[in-house]
DNA sequence: CGCTGGATCTCGTTA
DNA sequence: TAACGAGGTCCAGCG
């Protein structure tokens, strides 16, 4: 294990301790984590995150960059009470401080992890809606693009198309066909019966997957569902073949 | 370092691993992390949070309990590329998957931190509230309570006390009083002020602490600022004492 | 830079 | 259990 402060040094690096702590906290709300074993991520700029074993990815307590760390020695009334090290993060900003008593280290490395390239996300939902544009027919016979993102007061409806006999078809597009996705598109096809151009507007649920409930709330309400098979429609599209 | 298969059957610990890695994602959306140098972070519960070094508490990526994580070898194709170990994280309810690829693990160390007595809010707004309704004459002499958590039609008011005229005053109290707050306290006064039976009422916006801007826009409302000494209130009432 | 709306939101409370 | 609202929200996009 290196000294702390070979340690402290060395910058572009995630330091990783397990402690029994307790931890203080004062900025928009006070809180306080009584002393247990936790994990502390001290992040390169500054930053700390308190993590427990459980809990979704939110910490049980942390501090936001831009902030500054400071590890120092405990008063001797702090000593007294058992505590080895005190932690004192502060944002300088919005006076946020967060302290961390530290009674016993249990584990402590440091790793350089280096810059990460980020996140690409896919967009499935916005290359259905493309796929479906241009292979319209999807919807069966004879059904004709109106556009894409057609606006109404209160959003854009994915697809807009005609059918065969020239009637209005709404199409709303989810990757997860779920029941609020159905009422999304039970809110735009009631805006869009009131409009005489438009009316009457049928209803078209689309996605990869649609849950029972979904299926059974569309289907009630006189909207079609249809499953879509992402993978045969990229087929058709010859433009990208990207997958994991 | 313990074997894979000997750490796999202990529970109630957190496995961090720092690998180099790719991971695939597949759930509400799809995305993608290349090839990068990250912390892993494995709860007992099963979930699985990917960090890098920087952002905020948001790991890059993440699977949500409750889910299963299964470590398995990579196929012949994977190995051929140079992944070592897959690691496949399955939302058995969603159908999420979140899939690992480890390339190289520079360090591997599981810890038990037993259970988390868990965040303790000292809702020191509420405790102002208290103080403020027992010291009500920190409004100016003469003043009386009416009430706290006076409720309205869009919410209750802090407090609602009368001055020594008998006009009624709505006290929004904060701990940090941001441009918000005078928001609220704003609505609460407006719909009041509807009440044959309050009108006219007057608005305090009471706080530790007040932003400039916060404290313009309340003066230009006609509303008035009150600072609070949180410490001095409470030096006043001897219930307690507790503070870190 | 500040503002706005979405989120694999998370997290609590309430009906 | 579901629905609703708030968050020390975080985060990207846009003016």
């Amino acid at each position: 294990m290196p000294e702390r402060g070979e340690r402290r040094r060395r910058l572009g690096a995630v330091r990783l301790v397990i402690a029994r702590c307790s931890v203080d906290y004062a900025g928009r709300l006070s809180a306080h984590l009584p002393l247990a074993t936790r994990l502390l991520m001290v992040k390169s700029d500054g930053s700390l995150l308190v993590h427990s074993d459980g809990g979704s990815y939110k910490p049980l307590n942390w501090m936001s960059p831009p902030c500054t760390i400071t590890m120092g020695d405990p008063s001797d009334e702090q000593a007294e009470a058992g505590i080895a090290e005190v932690w004192k993060v502060t944002q300088k900003k919005t006076d946020d401080v967060l302290v961390v008593s530290i009674y016993e280290i249990l584990h402590d490395s440091a790793h350089d992890l280096g810059i990460d390239p980020g996140l690409q996300k896919d967009g499935v939902e916005a290359h259905l809606q493309k796929l479906m544009a241009e292979q319209i027919d999807v919807l069966g016979e004879g059904h004709t693009l109106v556009r894409r993102e057609y606006m109404t007061a209160i959003g854009p409806v994915d697809i807009l198309a005609r059918d065969a006999q020239g009637g209005a078809v709404a199409v709303e597009i989810k990757r997860r066909g779920d029941i609020d996705g159905v009422e999304q598109l039970t809110r735009y096809l009631e805006l869009m019966n009131r409009d005489p151009h438009l009316k009457p507007v049928a209803g078209v649920f689309a996605a990869q997957e649609i849950k029972p409930q979904a299926r059974t709330l569309a289907e009630d309400r006189g909207i079609r569902c249809l499953l879509l098979d992402y993978d045969a429609m990229r087929g058709l599209d010859d433009s990208d073949s990207r997958l994991f």
